[in-house]
DNA sequence: AACTCCAATCGTAATAATTACTATTTAAGA
DNA sequence: TCTTAAATAGTAATTATTACGATTGGAGTT
C-alpha cells in the first residue's frame, strides 16, 4: 500500500489533466486511479474491477477496460509485464523498471539511473527515433526460491 | 531474409535437441523453425500458419501453437514484442534487443554488450534472483516518421 | 521392408482477455 | 435548474490461444 497522500496526489494530477483535456472526471474514472495507486503490486484489470466493485458495485468490466486505455493514452498508468497472457497495469509515475518473478509472476519496481541515461546505439538510431526504454529484469523472487527448497527437501518424503 | 545456411545450421540444431530429448523430428516442426529462423520480421503466429501453409498445407493452427511453446521451451526460439495483443517470435538465438515502433509494430534487432553486462541492483536482488534480462527501446521507425511527414504537408491540401 | 507403439497432428470446439454496442445515466456548463 | 454530449452498465461480439478426440506417422525393432 502506498501512502494515502501520495494516492490523492496522483488523483488531484488526474482531474486536473481531465479539465485540462476536457474529459469528464467521473466517479468510476476517479476510483479506478485511487485503487491502482494505491497498489504495489502491479494488479491486471479483473483484479481492479472486484476490488473497485466493492466501493462502485455497479461498475462494468467496460468502463474497466475503457478507462485503463484512457489513464494510459494520458501517460498517468502505465502497463507492465510483458509476454503474459493478461496486462498489468502501475500507477507510479516516477521513471523506474520492473523486477518479473517467473514463478508466480509477481513484479517489483526498481530504479537505475543508468539504464534510464543509457546512450542509444547508432544501430538504434538508423532504425528510427527512440522516446522510451523498457527494461525487465526477469528471475525467481525469494518467496519462490523458498518454496522451491522446501518442495525439494521432501524429495523421497512418506506418503 | 537471413542466409540459408545460417537458417539450415539452426535447424540441424534443433533436430539434435529433438534427439537428445526424444521429441519427434517432424517435417511441421522442422518447417516452422525453418520459416521463423529465415525470417528478419518476428512474425506472430497466423502470419507463420500462413507461410507454412504454402508448403505443408493441411498444418493446424494447434500445431503452429503447439510447437512455438515447444521451440519456446528449448530455447531455441524467444518471444518478443512485450504489451500487444499478439505474441511475436524470434529464432535469433544470439544475445541481442528489440527496437520497437509503436506505430507500425515494426521489430528490430540490435547488440549492445553494454546491455548485456548491466549490472543487476542491490534493490533487485534482494528480490530474488535475475536470469534475465529483457530491453526494449521503444520509438517510432523511420518510415513512419515519413508517412508522418507527408500527411502534416498535406495540412490544408484541396480536396 | 514390415510391424509396433506412442507421440504428434488435424480439424474443430472451448476458453479467456479484451473490445464493441445500445439504451440509459450523469458531469458540467449555461 | 436545464440541457446536452460524453460516459456508463449490461451484455454481446471478437480475437488470440489452448484443449480435445480421432487419426496419422516417426523411429526403433525384428
Amino acid at each position: 500500500m502506498r501512502p494515502k497522500q501520495q494516492v490523492e496526489k496522483r488523483v488531484a494530477d488526474f482531474l486536473e489533466i481531465c479539465r485540462r483535456q476536457g474529459v469528464k472526471a467521473t466517479h468510476q474514472r476517479t476510483e479506478i486511479l485511487r485503487e491502482l495507486a494505491g497498489s504495489e503490486e502491479h494488479p491486471d484489470a479483473e483484479t481492479i474491477l472486484t476490488r473497485v466493485r466493492q466501493r462502485v458495485p455497479t461498475i462494468s468490466v467496460d468502463t474497466i477496460y475503457r478507462t485503463l486505455r484512457l489513464l494510459e493514452d494520458s501517460g498517468v498508468i502505465a502497463r507492465v509485464g510483458s509476454m503474459r497472457d493478461r496486462a498489468r497495469f502501475d500507477a507510479n509515475t516516477d521513471r523506474h523498471h520492473h523486477f518479473v518473478c517467473t514463478e508466480c509472476e509477481m513484479i517489483g519496481d526498481f530504479y537505475s539511473d543508468a539504464m534510464d541515461q543509457f546512450p542509444v546505439p547508432q544501430e538504434v538510431s538508423e532504425m528510427g527515433s527512440v522516446e522510451g526504454v523498457y527494461v525487465e529484469l526477469r528471475g525467481i523472487c525469494r518467496k519462490c526460491k523458498q518454496k522451491a527448497m522446501k518442495t525439494e527437501g521432501r524429495t523421497g518424503e512418506k506418503p
